[in-house]
DNA sequence: ACATAAGCGAGACGGTACGTCTCGTCTTCTG
DNA sequence: CAGAAGACGAGACGTACCGTCTCGCTTATGT
């Protein structure tokens, strides 16, 4: 996200173009997926994208930064958090949802991301807060639902059954397991059970 | 591991200073800890050491070499494989053992670590066929002896039971969810289901 | 000297400010003397006078200009030029004129200045039109009037002696020769001879 | 002049490769003389001599030390001393030398040191002790020489007529003013009178 | 009175060059 | 030969200005 993104801050002076915003991330992200974060450099992202190094340094006040706003947005994080009071649909839901993106395009970018954020603990905060966060909240809420509706037994973990899921598939992702089809559902089945005939 | 390491293939000259690869490994390891891959400049490296470039470069082809061999170095990955026929103990110890590397002195090492193997993947794949998976194939027959034993269902998702302990670990290393006593045992719960009274 | 100075080449519109004028090349005159010409940025001066670059560059094309404008500024090159009919005591003024600059309060400007002419030759000709021009020109002419008075002898190199007395002056300052008070006298002897009782 | 020119003071590392420092100045002085000391970035001179930018920086601190080095090294001060016992011969034959130097191919970076030299006094002090100097002092010791031999009369201004010389062949040369071939003759006429039949 | 037109502070823009840093290779001298 | 020291070509870093170009606002003039 460019810096004083919201804020109304300015007084004078010629306003940023918004254009170059997208023209700047997407260049990154092009560059990201291409050669890994080692080659998002600076001058070749500005290159790419038609635009003076300046322009970048205005919006990002470094590599990292430009990486997480690059991330943010080539995977737009608008994902329906679902509630149909039905947890293993709700959680399938989710699952393949996350699922997808890691199988998908936005993978490398979003493993790429992953190892910005061990690095970098205050950006890995915001990012959680404004993106993760409400996901991993959102879970808890549905085991939890689950529990009083007595869809799950009393004693049950609810933090453990709602991390679970996302470990596993970042798991598979971190260390090139694989994503065959069938994944989500042996998920599913490993925390909740088997499906009740 | 340093080149050239166990073959007798020297005939003459200056044999290697064996104090060398420690002190080397020393610095890089303290250089990831500190500042994270993108800190660990040859040069750098060579200078804490007290070292010449070459010194290094004729021990390490390049960084990411240099980065492995120094983790593998500072911690120390000798841990025993246990095997003793009773899947929740040998469960037990396995994911006990890694519990303890990541919330312990090591934690901060390993996940610094973990973030560059995203970045740069053939670091990885050296890394997994050196260390990691040895444990991830013993973790594999382990659980897949309990199935034959009859300890497990005989539908039991092996590879997804071996994996989800230290999916779950790692999640919670690289997310900063805190490492209270009780979580390998919960764990154990989650996949095994409750201890049987 | 400001662009469009005198034309009344407008027809509608805000005036320039004047003030600004003064502002501006006492920001870059200030700029000249304490950094050299490399140290006169445009924004720089911009930001020594309050004032925006486009105001600049709305009276200076360039930064070579707006110095030239500047040193005429600091240092009002508006010397009477002498004409007696008494070549020695015409010449003494003239001289004088330049010696006292020279190792006044103004030195240390002009001699920044003259430094810069020979790296910057359009800066050097734009000067040399606007003030030195005019001196060398009266100078000149006031030696040739003096050989047709029979002052001089018919074959005395009017352009020599017009030219000796400032390059010496400028030999001077650019070689911290110093300037003792009779240096001009001594001048005056070397090209026209001792005073005739 | 590289720094650390003479000194013995390495102890090991790679030895500077000498044939560098002649291809750097060689660069430096072509473009000094084709596009002016605004020309000299020290990028094109890496670029132009085949050389990395910190080859340069290792030897020269600042753009404005390569120049001067530049000049010293394009133009080889070499000049012999003449000492005939007939002023107005061995007061030709030096001026005529800087007259050949200040219109020849040296002109130019000769003029755009000069420039250097009221920036930095202490390399025009460093300059002049080793060059200039030497000659102003000749100079001074044959029109001091003439006076003893009462080639000239008694109370001669002997400072200012060694002077007169180099002072208007320098201002022709930073004022543009042109060499024609008669100039040094002129300067003879000038300041010893025109020759006796 | 009110459009027209320019001046103004502010600052974004595509560039170029700065001087610094590290890369991985190379060359020398000392043990 | 190993090792330290460090030069080398390459090229990215983040900064500073260049000269041009919007912005929103202010200040005259000319209808």
């Amino acid at each position: 996200m460019p810096q004083r993104a919201g804020q109304a801050a300015r007084r004078g002076g010629r306003p940023r173009d918004p254009n170059l915003d997208a023209r700047i991330l997407e260049a990154a992200a092009d560059q990201l997926v291409s050669d890994g974060y080692a080659g998002v450099s600076i001058e070749g992202v500005a290159a790419r994208a038609g635009v003076g190094k300046a322009t970048i340094y205005r919006r990002f006040p470094d590599r990292a930064q430009l990486v997480v706003a690059a991330v943010r947005f080539a995977a737009q994080f608008d994902d329906r958090l679902p509630d149909t009071g039905n947890l293993r649909a709700d959680l399938r839901v989710m699952i393949e949802a996350l699922f997808e993106r890691l199988r998908g395009e936005d993978g490398l970018l979003l493993t790429a991301f992953a190892a910005e954020r061990a690095r970098h603990p205050d950006l890995a905060e915001e990012f959680d807060r404004a993106v993760v966060g409400r996901k991993r909240e959102h879970l808890r809420r549905l085991v939890g639902s689950a529990v009083e509706r007595g869809e799950l037994p009393l004693g049950a973990d609810v933090a453990l059954i709602a991390e679970a899921g996302p470990a596993i598939l970042w798991h598979h992702a971190l260390h090139g397991l694989g994503f065959s089809d069938d994944l989500p559902e042996r998920i599913l089945d490993l925390i909740l059970g088997p499906p009740r005939a």
